[in-house]
DNA sequence: TTGCTCCTCACGTCACGTGAGGTGGC
DNA sequence: TTGCTCCTCACGTCACGTGAGGTGGC
């Protein structure tokens, strides 16, 4: 018969998890004196406590724990636990190593500019959505701007004619997709968009086919994992992003696997003179890479 | 202005964090309703909830947040932080590794024998600890109970005539440490020891000197990471659990560090007959294996 | 009598998630 | 009037750690 601190110190547990184990039914003291309340435990408990301690760091929660080590237990169902265990611990494991390549880069980053980040890259998804947009491949990076402008002029006017509804807050919704699988600053095949509600399924294009440019009404399929960051300031600088998350992609261990997008977030673009500050997130599709 | 809806529409995050977000004084809306008490955001501030979500995807806690979002912290103080983080991220990846091979280390138990493994294998450091001890070879593994007999028998005569306190819970310690350095069962190169309270300084050997064996008193060190299972029942089925150690060690990425010590938790090897039920921990020091 | 060990609550931890119960705007 | 959105508590989560306040054995 062990008092609770000798047989804390045997099997180097703390005397507060002992109780603690005592109280969920864990582990029960071999004896409990009825007048003083005193625990008394025996080796003869060491090894479950050892299976506990064991599963336990296999990253098995207390009440799993109960579970395992209750003996009626089949082998199929402890099987069945270590595999779904075994899938979290290595997902656990995936995270573990993004968390520390993301401490890692924002390190390196500071050492070799200097400087923090201008930028903050995260993870997220991205919903489908309907989408009415026209494609143009623009000649140069700085000319964006007014073809961009003249884009989105022409879809608002389409829009109208259409009678489709624009979505999105705190303004409509404007994007444009980066056709070109290289990063470019000539010849950028640029889909501007404009976000609406889901149009009736009777939409009669014939009414802008003749217009030009040629418009497109689809749903752009949604995005299970993309980089994002945002802009802010001026719209000539945005390329820097674009740059900072493809360099983000290479050193996370992703791979590019679509279009960039631009999500104006501020008001319209056509709201706004040229050269106000203005917030754009720019989003970059990425599947993670296979580790060899 | 976005109600709070909206915004956490537009930056993926939940209502009830933005909410938390604002009562720990980690993103306070732009503005306050001071009727309804609504919150009102703008997306001017999406580029802070945007650094949060990153910073908090490093594994920072939101203390550590707080702070890495002040204005005024210096580039210095933030690679500080940024060093320990990536310290602790480290370790948590070795931690994420050492849970997976636990886990996957049992399956392939299950698999391979058709049955859960008979010992729990966990690791553990263990203090150092004075003892009184005597060394021998034993020609065949089938001796070792009467050797070890025979060995403890004299240990305790010499222990009375010296005037050495034993030590140990629930009974006077008993351990054993097996110097070989392969797994053998021939000449085993065994000491017996028994714990015993630190020595007076002045401790005179002279007297057991002329005695058969030889004596030792000496502080055994402690190991800072052993791997540790305990066996119950038959000690002459104690040598599996010497090579479920062994296996252990080679399936979890450890080296073996040095001899491997029994410790007997129930009575004295000389109070119980042969072939009795007995509880003894077997630890194995071991050392991380460099992985290249 | 003084330490020492044991006891039982109760509360804190961390980052939220989840009701319960109530209000404001269309 | 009915939903819908927002609000503020309050409590739960997980595995303990840490007092506070009190008792029993030497």
């Amino acid at each position: 018969m062990l008092k609770i601190s000798d047989f804390s110190k045997l099997a180097q547990i703390p005397v507060a998890t002992l109780r603690f184990y005592d109280q969920i039914d864990l582990l029960k003291p071999a004896q409990v004196d009825r007048f003083t309340d005193y625990r008394y435990y025996t080796v003869d408990q060491l090894p479950r406590l050892n299976r506990i301690v064991a599963l336990k760091d296999m990253g098995f929660s207390l009440e799993q724990v109960s579970t395992l080590l209750r003996e009626d237990l089949s082998a199929d169902a402890m099987l069945m636990l270590l595999a779904r265990r075994q899938e979290d611990a290595e997902r656990e494991l995936q995270e573990s190593r993004a968390r520390l390549s993301k401490v890692a880069a924002r390190i390196r980053e500071i050492a070799e500019e200097g400087k923090p980040a201008a930028y903050d890259i995260v993870t997220k998804s991205v919903a489908a959505q309907w989408i009415v947009s026209t494609r143009e491949v623009v000649a140069d990076f700085r000319a964006i701007e007014q073809s961009c402008f003249a884009m989105h002029a022409a879809l608002h006017q389409q829009i109208e004619k259409l009678g489709l509804k624009m979505l999105g807050v705190p303004a409509p919704r404007l994007l444009n997709l980066y056709h070109n699988t290289e990063y470019t600053e000539t010849d950028l095949d640029l889909e501007a968009a404009v976000v609406i509600a889901r149009p009736a399924s009777t939409l009669d294009l014939t009414k802008s086919q003749a217009s030009m440019p040629a418009l497109t009404v689809r749903e752009l399929a949604g995005e299970s994992l993309v980089a994002s960051g945002i802009h802010t300031g001026d719209l000539r600088d945005m390329p820097q992003l674009a740059k900072a998350l493809l360099h983000w992609v290479g050193t996370h261990d992703y791979d590019v696997a679509g279009p960039l997008r631009e999500m104006h977030l501020s008001a319209a673009v056509d709201d706004l003179p040229t050269g106000e500050t203005r917030l754009v997130e720019v989003q970059l599709p990425v599947s993670p890479r296979r580790v060899a």
